[in-house]
RNA sequence: CGCGGGGUAGAGCAGAUUGGUAGCUCGUCAGGCUCAUAACCUGGAGGUCGCAGGUUCAAAUCCUGCCCCCGCAA
């Protein structure tokens, strides 16, 4: 048992934070403040203080760290610090209170996409495999010395959903070795080797879908920003013109033959969905959520009447 | 009081301005046709139009109150 500090905010720190619990180790959370969030601007806690107060672990809710944080940190003296998925920078004056430091668990094989989405953009890259990294904070964001990194494999069908998945259990192991290694003093820390590449934040119109790309790229975009904000587009002919759609699956149909035209509805395949041709190859639409709507199948959709073959987007 | 959309058959939608037999596509059931690029044709089953009041000869449609769902924004 070791007495952790905690950063965390989001369901994936809180997944490790869970097991951590469960490893009987002293605790003391460091998690954002409550945000006002869905309809009616009602005030949410972040899943990590949901948990925390589910089961009385002590947390400290902020965003900076004014001396009397501090010293409640220092007050705990904590022997470790764990970072996952904050959502904030932490101060190196903060990191450095735990007596062996603070690691950080970063959702790819670091060097590769260090930032905020690394996830979403090993998907939307098209990456074959990704991985877990866990490694020491320093001042410049993710660029410490490793001390785990495991591999794992993208499969075609993934979407960040099904790869966030993956990824915690592997996480959990990660954060567990890496710990059982400090206690032991046995650590073994590795440069980052390669080259560098990055994954910035993600904004909403970065889900923007352009037809005129490869039908592999997009199929790839609607995977990796599959939780969110999701690939989009815009209806631009029949009764539904204007209206956004945000297209949650797809299979790609054809990869190769190059289309004249992109944007439009080809076909339509029977209880599957509608088929739209990009600047390479064609992409089969099967689940789709539109503008106002909840998810629904593109057979559904197509049910409703508001688009048909022939009709195209912006 | 953040902004907005909506609740009509198992699913997705129209109908509401101008109250007057509840409609379309899919699915489903029965039959026909025979290989149809969303196969096609015929017929059937399936709805107290979210709930409660009100106006009216008559309300899915107009008025009032309530419940529920969803999108955006954060």
């Amino acid at each position: 048992m070791v007495k952790i500090l905690f950063f965390g905010t989001s369901n994936i720190s809180k997944a490790l934070l869970a097991n951590l619990y469960q490893n009987t180790h002293t605790l003391l959370g460091i998690t954002m403040p409550d945000k006002a969030s869905s309809r009616g601007q009602k005030l949410s806690f972040p899943a990590v203080k949901k948990f925390a107060i589910e089961n009385q672990i002590p947390y400290i809710q902020t965003q900076s760290f004014e001396e009397n944080i501090c010293s409640q940190i220092r007050d705990f003296a904590p022997d470790l610090g764990i970072a996952v998925s904050y959502g904030k920078i932490i101060p190196d004056f903060i990191f450095n209170i735990p007596r062996l430091k603070t690691f950080n668990i970063h959702f790819s094989l670091l060097p590769k996409y260090r930032g905020a989405a690394p996830v979403q953009y090993a998907i939307c890259n098209g990456e074959s495999e990704t991985g877990i990294s866990s490694f020491f904070l320093e001042k410049t964001l993710d660029t410490g010395d490793i001390i785990v990194q495991k591999k794992i494999q993208i499969e075609a069908q993934d979407n960040a959903e099904t790869l966030f998945n993956k990824l915690i259990p592997l996480g959990i192991d990660i954060m567990n070795e890496s710990i059982k290694v400090l206690e032991k003093g046995s650590l073994l820390l590795q440069k980052q080797i390669g080259i560098p590449s990055f994954a910035p934040i993600i904004k909403k119109e970065d889900g923007l879908i352009d037809w005129s790309k490869n039908a592999i790229e997009i199929k790839n975009k609607i995977r990796g920003l599959y939780l969110w904000p999701s690939a989009f587009s815009y209806i631009a002919s029949g009764k539904s013109a204007g209206k956004r759609i945000k297209i949650i699956e797809a299979d790609i149909i054809e990869a190769d033959t190059k289309n004249e035209k992109s944007a439009y509805i080809a076909g339509i395949e029977k209880n599957k969905g509608f088929i739209v041709s990009c600047g390479i190859g064609k992409l089969l639409i099967k689940t789709v959520q539109p503008e106002n709507k909840a998810k629904m199948s593109a057979w559904d959709f197509l049910q409703g009447r508001q688009i048909g073959i022939g009709d195209w987007f912006k």
